[in-house]
DNA sequence: CTGATATCAGGTAAACTGATATTG
DNA sequence: CCAATATCAGTTTACCTGATATCA
């Protein structure tokens, strides 16, 4: 079946590459990303809430009142899928959805008192989870993590001319 | 609006976590997988290869020939999933499935040698790509950033009793 | 006329669940 | 009767691509 040649071959690619599988950067982050997303959704759904609850409201808090594009533009949410997640909140009035006065294709998103607390509660679930999720790190591992995966993604990210700028109020 | 016990409140929660829609360990993993993934398919689209043609021809010569249930404890492949890869890979004659005469409900499932030359192809490919994944941080690092990966995976991975086991030919 | 905005209607693919026929 | 295997059918969700009507 297989000649000299080709044993050879293949001795050489497992002493190039034992367990590649295993030692695969793109592999390991895709089933990380997997269990994390499992244990994040499944730690808010017991709250009623999706990530992008969270996402809206944080980028809200911090940020303040935005237009539909902007908050797309600030959590990454698709404008497409933006609609469907700001029903979510309204319905539950932790945003208030109003046209804009100053520019008539707009809405205004301003985030509620509701909101506010809800978000607060969010911040501390999120906290509880992000501990289980990190548990094996230590703190300065963590940070060390964090900072990897930053500077990962930042050279990955087609960045945008700027993205959390004021493009709501600029004359 | 806005009583002064809510002010504070909200100047509070921007002590403790400003930022952290961007600092989510969950958020950046899931983005950077995103990304990741699509570097991947991507590359590998080039050469009309997926993901899991190699997944399953990696592990067929680290671990030699095995029935379609192990390869997919192997690979983390679904067994549901697994039928379609190995038509496609079957297809491109780069395994062979033939069924198992000690246990007639088994295929076996071994690689050709199309196969294995088509895997030293696909692994070299997957290198440069991983070379592009990690291109911002140093070899050290880089070391660091994958047995951080595998740490968490371990620790959120439910293990079975034993994975890459020979339950193919135990007496 | 160009471009942004909100909305709607889809499309793909990964990760999953369940059912079934066959065999141990 | 119970368990595993290969296969098929179908669900859910993240991510993404349009198209459209409205307005700057």
């Amino acid at each position: 079946m297989t000649s000299d040649a080709e044993a050879m071959d293949v001795s050489d690619r497992e002493r190039r590459t034992p367990d590649r599988l295993r030692k695969q950067a793109s592999r390991l982050l895709a089933r990380l990303s997997t269990q994390s997303d499992r244990l994040i959704v499944e730690g808010l759904a017991r709250l009623d809430a999706r990530k992008w609850h969270y996402a809206v409201l944080a980028s809200l808090e911090e940020y303040g009142p935005a237009s539909q594009a902007t908050l797309s533009r600030r959590t990454g949410i698709y404008r497409s899928d933006m609609v469907g997640v700001l029903n979510d909140l309204a319905e539950r009035d932790l945003v208030e959805r109003t046209p804009d006065p100053d520019d008539r294709r707009r809405n205004v998103i301003t985030i509620t008192d509701r909101g506010n607390s809800r978000l607060a509660l969010l911040d501390r679930t999120l906290d509880d989870l992000h501990e289980q999720l990190l548990a094996p790190l230590a703190p300065a591992e963590r940070d060390q993590f964090v900072r990897m995966l930053t500077r990962l993604l930042d050279h990955h990210t087609p960045h945008p001319p700027s993205l959390d700028a004021s493009d709501d109020h600029q004359p």
